[in-house]
DNA sequence: AAGACGGGGCC
DNA sequence: GGCCCAGTCTT
């Protein structure tokens, strides 16, 4: 029972806002709609009706989900920054970050008052650094109203917020009724229905959210928009889906038909592109801090990864000295392969655009994974 | 509608 | 090496 019953001034909000909804009336609208024009019912005495999907979506999930810490709190900044940290990123890669970071920035307002680089530093190694960009945008434009956006529309108009966010802040936090989707339900919902849309495609998406919609048990919705990710999650597997343990089996098209395997259907995707990358790692050794420094430079501007500190790649120091070359490495970037190569180097002094960094100063910077692989040595003890 | 944007884990 | 992941924003 971590989740308190919504209030009725939760449901009113709820109705006024089913004008944004383009979905269809469902029986369960009517049912929420009956709620609400008749007494307030507390305690469930009047259950209001929940589709056979959403009742054992709910079943399954209460009855055993994973202990996750986002789902210890109904602090709608924290669910906010663990909604943002999960974009596009697993469960087991967030956990590190998202202690970390509330530890460092526990409320928005802190958030706000943290310069950029710090913020950037606490991200450093998620990947996808315009979400951290944006949510810092977003907590100071947060911090100078002076409330937490409570609707669906104000939510997702916070940068950084899409469709997905908006609708699992809102269900999550507020326990308004809005179905989230994402690559669990989309792939869910493909194979609960038979559905052979390419998943790509704003129809297909449209007509899965709504199939998502049409289920959605208005008095809980946060809960069965977790469960369904949560299914898709442990259960309703991209590769190899347990339908034995699936408490949507019985009413699953796919499963009945035995299409489970060839669903969803997903068409584009981006070539990858081989690249080779040599990376210089020069250093000098200061005498009047007495510390070893490494040459790097800041990216700029509105390109990739802005803040961010890199090293010099060979093409930018034409005329440095090459040495040995310290160790290769592969690491890939969306559809970019790179094969690296890492080589120390000597120059007179530091051209225009890059810095004398003091190692010590390394681990405080916001530095790029394919970056960090390449100063491993001298990032370590 | 198509591209860009990180990184890691799995086969 | 390809695929996938609690997506969003910009052309």
């Amino acid at each position: 029972m971590e989740a308190p019953a919504p209030t009725n001034a939760n449901r009113q909000r709820s109705l006024a806002e089913k004008s944004i909804q383009p979905d269809v009336a469902t029986a369960a609208d009517v049912a929420t709609a009956a709620n609400v024009a008749g007494p307030a019912c507390g305690g469930g005495l009047f259950a209001p009706h929940v589709s056979p999907i959403g009742r054992a979506l709910l079943g399954w999930y209460r009855s055993g989900n994973r202990d996750l810490p986002w789902r210890r709190t109904r602090d709608p900044y924290a669910i906010w920054v663990s909604e943002i940290m999960l974009q596009q990123t697993r469960v087991e890669a967030v956990l590190p970050y998202y202690q970390r970071f509330l530890e460092r920035f526990p409320t928005v307002e802190a958030l706000a008052a943290a310069p950029e680089q710090d913020v950037l530093s606490a991200w450093s190694g998620l990947g996808y650094y315009s979400r951290v960009r944006n949510l810092h945008r977003a907590a100071r434009q947060v911090a100078e109203a002076g409330r937490f956006p409570r609707t669906y529309d104000e939510i997702l108009a916070l940068p950084g917020v899409g469709e997905y966010t908006a609708a699992a802040i809102a269900s999550i936090a507020f326990g308004l009724p809005h179905a989230v989707l994402d690559g669990n339900v989309l792939r869910v919902m493909a194979r609960l229905h038979a559905d052979f849309g390419d998943i790509g495609a704003q129809a297909t998406r449209k007509r899965l959210r709504d199939q998502a919609q049409r289920d959605l048990p208005h008095q809980d919705a946060g809960d069965y928009n977790q469960a369904l990710m949560e299914l898709g999650a442990t259960v309703c597997l991209p590769r190899d889906p347990r339908c034995l343990l699936c408490p949507l089996s019985e009413s699953c098209r796919a499963r009945a038909e035995g299409l489970q395997h060839q669903l969803p259907t997903k068409l584009r995707r981006a070539p990858m592109v081989a690249v080779e990358t040599t990376l210089l790692v020069v250093t000098r050794h200061c005498a009047e801090i007495s510390a070893k420094e490494v040459l790097l430079w800041q990216r700029h501007g509105s390109h990739r990864m802005s803040g961010f500190w890199d090293l010099p790649e060979a093409h930018m120091l034409p005329g440095a000295a090459l040495g040995a070359t310290l160790r290769t490495f592969r690491h890939s970037i969306m559809n970019h392969a790179h094969r690296c190569q890492v080589m120390a180097a000597q120059v007179e002094e530091a051209p225009p655009g890059f810095r004398w960094i003091p190692r010590s100063q390394l681990p405080h910077l916001p530095l790029s994974t394919m970056t960090r692989k390449a100063l491993r040595d001298l990032l370590g003890a």
